[in-house]
DNA sequence: AGCAGACACCTTGCAGCGCAAAGTACCCAC
DNA sequence: GTGGGTACTTTGCGCTGCAAGGTGTCTGCT
């Protein structure tokens, strides 16, 4: 079963910004490799990808460059801005505070509120 | 820094799933579960909690009965229904498969792909 | 008596995000 | 000349979290 898109919410910008911070990218390719190396999980069209790039772009998080290939169309590569290398970092540090709660909440001893889990989170 | 709405799309349902199904409860106590032991992690108000409650009743996945108490107003009690216990389920998975992916695309070496992850999760 | 504050519930309206759908355009192979 | 792969774009819908505002009860302080 893939993943429903509601709690992805959010979460494609930082996989985005992920994949641009080990190497400038373009849209299509973007697409393939969320699909391709997600284990069938993601199955993420162009209509989801293309408008949070150019969300990231406005919000000055990427920059593009059009590039042209000897194949077909040319492509528009992005790149992290020190703004978008910034918030990935900040991202990451949400991420790691949900999946706390998360599996917090979520195991089913219900243990919740023991204080070890208390310590590793969240000191920003 | 406290979890940005965004990220926390869809998950709120899946605590709330998780919470009820350890015990009945009701939606002010609910709140203060969330906020108090989440290391301040989350800062929900009642104003998210209630109609996501309110969503879970019409979508018969928890079930409500009012309960009379000594100090104050009535409390309102929710439980789980069967299809809200399959939905946890079904959540929980779904919630396995995003940290695996995002564990994936986040993880900073960039080694995504490598075959190792790619069995542990999406059977169903 | 009056008032604050905890308890407990509820609703409206907005903003953000994912995504299906539909469209444009180029190239290659048959 | 048509089908399919590459590549980018846009519009509009639905769902979700949440801020803001509101109702009502009881306890305790002054």
């Amino acid at each position: 079963m893939a993943i429903k898109k509601t709690i992805l919410d959010g979460n494609v910008e930082t996989m985005l910004l992920a994949i641009l911070d080990r190497t400038p990218s373009y849209g299509y390719e973007i697409v393939r490799l969320l699909n391709e190396q997600s284990s069938g999980v993601l199955t993420l069209g162009e209509g989801t990808v293309y408008p949070v790039l150019h969300r990231l772009e406005q919000r000055r998080l990427i920059t593009s460059f059009w590039e042209k290939t000897d194949s077909g169309r040319p492509r528009k590569y992005y790149r992290l801005t020190k703004a978008g290398t910034k918030l990935l970092a900040e991202n990451r540090q949400q991420w790691a505070s949900l999946v706390q709660v998360m599996d917090a909440f979520l195991s089913p001893s219900g243990n919740v509120g023991s204080n070890e889990l208390l310590n590793g989170g969240a000191s920003v």
